[in-house]
RNA sequence: GGGCUCAUAGCUCAGUUGGCAGAGCGCGUCGCUGAUAACGACGAGGUCCCAGGUUCAAGUCCUGGUGGGCCCA
């Protein structure tokens, strides 16, 4: 089959769809499985992308990185596993069920029953992997599809429960209270990092409140607290022992108040009212802040009577502001239910009887808890609202008072607040009323900072008391230990210290979570004798269930089927539940180590692909959540294992940085700026994004491009019809991206040139693909050159694929690609154009060293572009050869082939490139324009390489820079002015203080005589400041100018000069190539083929144009096609053009003949 | 509040043991062009965040600030 005539213009989006049909048609990852099965493995481990939304341009970075280390190591030779993973549960699942339900509180999903939600759950999860599958196999994803791994298979959860079972055995899980961050809304505890999503700058009425002393008439504890409806579960007042306070008598009542003596005119968030909150701007209509001072000012004014250290109020005791709700009287606290409390605490006065100021000391930093500034000095503590205070209630023996419900409304207990949410503002009116009728309201005001917020829902946190579940983190060292083990990739990433960092500081992992959908925590507890169980799987289950296990058995270990299951306590024999809580969605990844590798059930094939070769995955975040849910769960199942036993899950573990838009601001559906994956692929080009991916370094964020949420537009969908909208009914938008359209011109549209330019005279000439190779020896050094290049960039891309770093894979084939463009292709231009003559081995070499170029570019360039590799092979090899391999993808990534490599030749072309720059250099500030022919080029080499070159590539300078000869000589010093350059490096240390101005006096001094000593060897002086100072060769580097003959470049030692002398017979030459060219210029306009021989006028007044004419007659005639030349406009239809040469009119015709 | 880290051209970033401040993109001029909207040469553009210190010499080392990012409180 001959070779095709390549278009210029490529739709690229469609010659992928079109490729993606040839995989399809031809099976060839099937056949890729096949070619692999039983070789060497290569074993990755996907981490699950979330099964909640089709996938944005954002999830494709990671998976164009897995796809090509897939692809890399498929084509030398190894067998893979294809797995990909899916998250499916946890809240963000349960929120999008929720919305499309239209359930808005746990309530309504409990009364529209839960087996009802848990199935819905998993049917979203089961559509967004069907879309994510079909997205990722338009990106070019070779997994198998078919077996993917979910989260929420029960194999997933029984082997976390495997896990959970290892934590109890070993007694590190246990459950715990504390007070946490909770949303209302979603009716669940959040964690930290949750939190860190969701601040907001909002304002709170904030107030100061007295505190009445007991046995102190009219004196009073000044608190301050931006949340007044805590002020109902106060139980304590921290001071710092190490502050001083002040006793203030207002004038208005006589009271007496105390506070911290810095606060009376410490200007409250002065800077953020100047400044704003970190890129905030302070709320326009809030008021600048008071100072406590102006406050009492305002109401009649006060009188100092003294300080006291603050260490002296520890002990005091005071009424607290709502010591007459129920609540307040129970001795260990309150809460709802009241087996929250723990045990330790029933001892503990109640609320209303411990009201007590107290120094809660120093942080293990050494810093006071408790400083002044922003409030009082005097902390308003309450255990069962705050987790600071709920640990200082633990050393202080204050009760913990829990006002709020799930749903954040006050429980039982609190008199008129009962049933009210705490964050209504109509409840903080309520609270602010009653404090101003009891007259221990001093002032209320609008106070501006950053709150918690429920990432989801936008709701104001609440935190509350509730217990939890843990597990305890006292085995972190052997976390450490793994975590050192693994090789953390890009190395600029610091990726273990991050890990290492967060591993110490992390504290107990709370992994329960009171809503769902979600991993069924195994355990069950018994509310008889307070013991739990743990059970750590499926049969375990099966044999201690005393009911229930037929409702897991015919459905999923989830709520509501498990938590039918009872079992006997294996402490006191009584039937028990399981709690109601969910795990972390962490572990569910965390585990993939182990259960997507039948750990429990074929440890052999486990034994096979762990530990992986590579995980892969986007680092913000991931220290503390995949990365270390890994880790750690692997850590805890190799523990108690031997040394030579224990398995890492992974060895190498490469980050990634973010996807942003091409402003470099983070992308989000809200507000329309993400872009879904086909709104790209389908206007971008999947290869260009590909490579965008892999060429961006990992440690910098990718500015992808720019989606246009007002520009509407429609695409091709994967089967091939218009389509207009998202799968999720979302309007497709015009996407647009600078780098993205750089990559396609720089690299695809390079690559596409070459290729074409190939195909064009293959076609022309019928070159034959089977006609026995030109050896080696008997080609041109130019392609010996680009050859020997080639293996050396086989060589350098291999050894960046094993070491997972792709950036540099890209950078060099761009570099190859350009110098096979920009030097091969167009120093080889005349070899291809000249007419085919018999047994012209030249030729067939030209085109045999090209092809092979080509076919080594698709194939080295396979892992990253799979589509327009797979095309040119297809194109260049696979049409032509039946034996081939029918894919690039099935053929074997290629290998150096030393025999092929030159090492001498590459630098001596590299050494051709630099003269040729140089001297083109030279003719730019000299204003000679390559067109006019210069009498001769000669350069002072400095290595061997560039001296070698001249001989070498002697004609391809003679043409590439116009002259006429080309000389190399040994010094070219006669024809420079020289000037001396200290070279500081050397006279620094040898001069000290001095160094300066010897250097300034080498400047001086007669450079080329003392250059000329140095030459000789000797040790000139010169002249510094009356002193004579020694110079030696090393001291100086030596600059050098050119007279009016000579254009002349240095570089190092290397010089060029180029003769700037233009004889006439030099200029007319010059003249008649600008004829030359302007006649090109006219046949292109004329739509002329290259081979039509012309009839040729030119008119002309000028004498020097003539006579260039006429003397290069022959030259031009050749280089046109022209079959005459005449000085007589052309008759008939002529093409005609008129043009200036060298400031004169000429007027081109011409025809066809 | 503490720890880590960063600050260099319009943008994104390099800058080695201290020795004349760089690249890519963008911009301007010129050149080259019968595969390539490609390519080449040249040029403009710098308070190397600020202030001290060490040194013959500091973008680089030290101290103190300012501003950003990450992590932990």
């Amino acid at each position: 089959m001959a070779f095709e005539k390549v278009e210029s213009k490529v739709d690229f989006p469609a010659l992928e769809r079109d490729v993606l049909r040839l995989w399809d048609s031809c099976d060839a990852f099937t056949k890729l499985r096949e070619k692999n099965r039983g070789k060497k493995k290569w074993s990755f481990l996907d981490g699950p992308i979330t099964a909640n939304n089709p996938m944005g341009v954002h999830h494709a970075w990671g998976r164009a990185y897995k796809d090509a280390f897939h692809r890399y190591f498929a084509m030398t030779g190894h067998e893979c596993r294809y797995q990909n993973g899916f998250d499916c549960q946890g809240l963000w699942v349960e929120i999008e069920v929720e919305k499309e339900l239209g359930l808005s509180t746990k309530a309504e999903i409990e009364s529209h029953g839960l087996d009802k939600f848990t199935e819905s759950c998993k049917a979203r999860v089961h559509k967004y992997a069907a879309i994510q599958s079909e997205q990722s196999k338009r990106l070019g994803y070779w997994m198998d599809w078919d077996d993917s791994y979910y989260t929420m298979a029960d194999d997933n959860n029984y082997t976390i429960w495997s896990f959970l079972k290892k934590c109890h055995e070993l007694g590190f899980l246990y459950k715990g209270t504390d007070v946490m961050p909770w949303s209302g809304r979603a009716g669940c505890a959040y964690s930290h990092m949750e939190i860190a999503e969701g601040r907001k700058l909002v304002t709170h009425t904030s107030v100061f409140v007295r505190f009445p002393l007991r046995g102190r008439e009219n004196e009073y504890l000044m608190v301050w607290t931006t949340t007044p409806w805590t002020l109902t579960s106060n139980t304590g007042a921290a001071v710092s022992g190490d502050l001083k306070y002040v006793k203030l008598r207002a004038k208005k009542d006589g009271a007496l108040y105390y506070f911290a003596a810095e606060n009376l005119k410490f200007n409250r968030l002065a800077k953020e009212y100047k400044e704003g909150f970190g890129g905030k701007a302070w709320p326009k209509d809030t008021p600048k802040l008071k100072t406590i001072h102006q406050i009492f000012m305002e109401h009649g004014g006060y009188e100092l009577e003294g300080e006291i250290s603050g260490s002296e109020m520890v002990g005091w005791t005071y009424d607290g502001p709502f010591d007459e709700l129920p609540a307040q009287q129970h001795a260990g606290g309150f809460a709802e239910p009241m087996d929250i409390i723990p045990a330790a605490n029933r001892d503990w006065p109640c609320g209303r009887d411990g009201h007590r100021v107290f120094d809660p000391g120093k942080t293990s930093k050494g810093a006071s808890y408790v400083v002044a500034g922003e409030g009082t000095g005097i902390v308003h503590s309450a255990p069962g609202c705050g987790d600071v205070d709920h640990g200082w209630g633990k050393v202080q023996k204050l009760v913990p008072i829990a006002p709020l419900d799930s749903a954040g409304r006050f429980i039982e207990g609190f008199g008129k607040f009962t049933g009210h949410r705490a964050t209504d503002p109509e409840t903080v009116e309520m609270v602010l009323s009653d404090l101003k009728e009891k007259g221990l309201l001093v002032a209320s005001e609008t106070y501006p900072h950053v709150y918690p917020h429920c990432w989801r829902t936008g709701d104001e946190l609440v935190f509350r008391l509730v217990d939890e579940w843990y597990i305890s983190m006292d085995w972190r060292d052997d976390i450490k230990e793994m975590a050192t083990q693994v090789n953390w990739l890009p190395a600029a990433m610091r990726g273990k210290d991050r890990e290492l960092d967060w591993l110490t500081t992390m504290k107990d992992w709370m992994i329960s979570k009171k809503r769902y959908w979600g991993l069924a925590l195994p355990i069950w507890e018994c509310h008889a004798c307070g013991s739990f169980d743990v059970i750590g799987g499926r049969d375990e289950l099966q044999e201690r269930a005393v009911e229930g296990f037929d409702q897991v058995e015919s459905n999923s270990p989830h709520r509501p089927y498990v938590d039918a299951v009872k079992i006997a306590c294996s402490n006191c024999g009584e039937p028990i539940s399981r709690i109601p809580d969910v795990g972390n969605p962490w572990l569910d990844a965390g585990i993939v180590a182990y259960s997507t590798t039948n750990y429990n059930t074929d440890r052999a094939y486990w034994e096979e692909w762990i530990p992986a070769d590579l995980i892969t995955e986007c680092f913000p975040g991931q220290f503390r959540n995949w990365f270390y849910a890994i880790l750690s769960m692997s850590a805890m199942m190799e523990k108690g294992k031997g040394k030579e036993e224990r398995r890492l899950p992974f060895k190498n573990l490469l980050g990634h940085a973010m996807v942003l838009d091409e402003t470099r601001r983070a992308m989000h559906k809200s507000d329309g700026t993400a872009i879904w994956f086909e709104e790209a692929a389908e206007q971008l080009g999947v290869d260009t994004m590909r490579w965008m991916y892999c060429g961006q370094p990992s440690t910098l964020d990718l500015p992808f491009g720019t989606r246009h949420p007002d520009e509407e537009v429609t695409i091709e969908g994967a089967d091939g019809a218009r389509i207009t909208h998202t799968v999720d009914g979302v309007r497709i938008c015009k996407v647009t991206s600078g780098p993205a359209d750089e990559t396609r011109r720089r690299v695809l549209m390079s690559l596409w040139n070459c290729y074409k330019f190939f195909c064009d005279y293959a076609r022309i000439d019928d070159f034959d693909l089977k006609t026995p190779k030109v050896p080696l020896e008997q080609r041109q050094d130019i392609d010996r050159w680009i050859l020997s290049d080639l293996q050396l960039v086989i060589r350098d891309v291999r050894a960046s694929f094993e070491a997972y770093d792709l950036a540099p894979v890209c950078r060099r084939i761009e570099k190859y690609l350009d110098d096979l463009s920009n030097w091969y292709i167009r120093r080889n231009r005349r070899r291809f154009w000249r007419g085919v003559s018999e047994g012209d081995t030249d030729k067939l070499a030209a085109y045999q060293t090209l092809h092979e170029a080509l076919v080594s570019v698709a194939k080295i360039s396979a892992p990253i572009i799979p589509f327009l590799s797979e095309h040119l092979y297809q194109k260049l090899v696979a049409i032509h050869d039946a034996s081939a391999p029918e894919s690039v993808h099935l053929t074997d990534f290629p290998e150096p082939d030393a025999a092929m490599i030159d090492e001498p030749l590459s630098e001596q072309v590299a050494a051709l490139l630099k003269i040729v720059s140089m001297a083109r250099a030279a003719r730019t500030v000299s204003k000679l324009k390559v067109r006019q022919p210069l009498a001769i080029l000669r350069i002072q080499p400095e290595t061997d390489a560039e001296r070698e070159t001249v001989g070498r590539f002697r004609d391809h300078l003679l043409e590439e820079l116009n002259v006429k000869d080309v000389s190399v000589e040994d010094d070219l010093s006669d024809l420079c002015e020289v000037t001396l350059v200290g070279n500081m490096k050397r006279l620094g240390p040898k001069h000290g203080k001095n160094a300066g101005a010897v250097g300034k006096a080498l400047g001086v001094v007669d450079g080329k005589a003392i250059s000329e000593a140095l030459g000789r060897g000797e040790s000139p002086e010169i002249d510094v400041h009356g002193e004579r100072v020694q110079i030696d060769a090393e001291d100086v580097t030596i600059e050098r100018s050119y007279g009016e003959d000579w254009a002349g470049v240095t570089q190092g030692v290397t010089i060029v000069l180029l003769d700037k002398r233009v004889t006439h017979e030099l200029k007319l030459e010059g003249l008649a190539r600008d004829v030359v060219r302007q006649v090109q210029n006219l046949r292109k306009d004329a739509d002329l083929d290259m081979e039509d021989r012309i009839s040729l006028s030119l008119v002309t007044d000028c004498a020097d144009l003539k006579e260039a004419i006429r003397v290069n007659a022959k030259y031009i005639e050749g280089e046109t096609l022209a079959t005459e030349i005449s000085g007589e406009p052309l008759d008939g239809d002529a093409s005609s053009t008129a043009v200036q040469i060298a400031g004169s009119d000429v007027m081109i015709s011409l025809k066809c003949v």
